[in-house]
DNA sequence: TTGGCGATTGGCT
DNA sequence: GCCAATCGCCAAT
């Protein structure tokens, strides 16, 4: 489990587009060493934020808030909202270019236990279905914006040792501008995807 | 300096 | 299924 040898993602290995990131992701680990020990988990939902998407954060150009978007493919970009939730992305781009994908859901692998103290709730299907309980679960809040997903730090991205399910596509959830545009990934049938019924199947 | 609003969640009906 | 809570961000004042 926590002692397993993981076999992380390098930076070449992670498709240079924002849309072929998302759909990437699916199925890949994200793995936080915490000292509470390994958390881990196999993401199985995904939406992405590309260039010229009026919904993205980094649309209207580079803030103090987004400025993680705009690092090389690979990085954290951390955000709250809500006044409630973390958000988790990666950043997908070339430098200075704005781009992210939002981490939607995962199955739990490692530190189930922790994750079930950090989020308050014993209920596997619960622990991580949505973006603000993922962050919550991994432990993730915005002392990780910016961080490198491909370097030797806390947080990175690995492949998962098993074969995935079939890939579904829809619509993003809970937007108002550009509500339309296809770019929600997950895994078909599983019921760790967030989200109605109608986008799970 | 301010106010409208958001890539959500949890609790209640 | 519906809705309130909650607060940081940023565009406009």
């Amino acid at each position: 489990m926590g002692s397993t040898r993981l076999r992380y993602l390098r930076r070449v290995e992670l498709p240079l587009d924002t849309i072929q990131l998302a759909r990437y992701l699916i199925g890949k680990c994200i793995v936080h060493e915490t000292r509470a020990g390994r958390l881990s988990g196999r993401i199985v939902e995904t939406e992405a934020y590309p260039i010229g998407d009026p919904a993205a954060h980094s649309f209207r150009g580079q803030t103090p808030r987004n400025g993680s978007m705009f690092l090389a493919r690979g990085h954290a970009y951390v955000y709250f909202i809500y006044g409630s939730s973390f958000m988790l992305n990666v950043s997908s781009e070339r430098r200075g270019v704005g781009g992210g994908v939002l981490l939607r859901a995962f199955e739990p692998r490692d530190g189930i236990g922790v994750m079930e103290r950090l989020r308050g709730t014993t209920r596997l299907i619960d622990l991580a279905r949505g973006p603000g309980r993922l962050a919550e679960a991994l432990g993730v809040d915005r002392e990780l914006d910016g961080m490198d997903l491909c370097s030797s730090g806390p947080l990175r991205l690995a492949r998962a040792t098993e074969k995935g399910g079939r890939i579904g596509r829809s619509v993003r959830i809970g937007l108002t501008r550009a509500a339309d545009r296809v770019l929600r990934f997950y895994e078909r049938g599983s019921s760790f995807v967030s989200g109605p019924k109608a986008l799970r199947g």
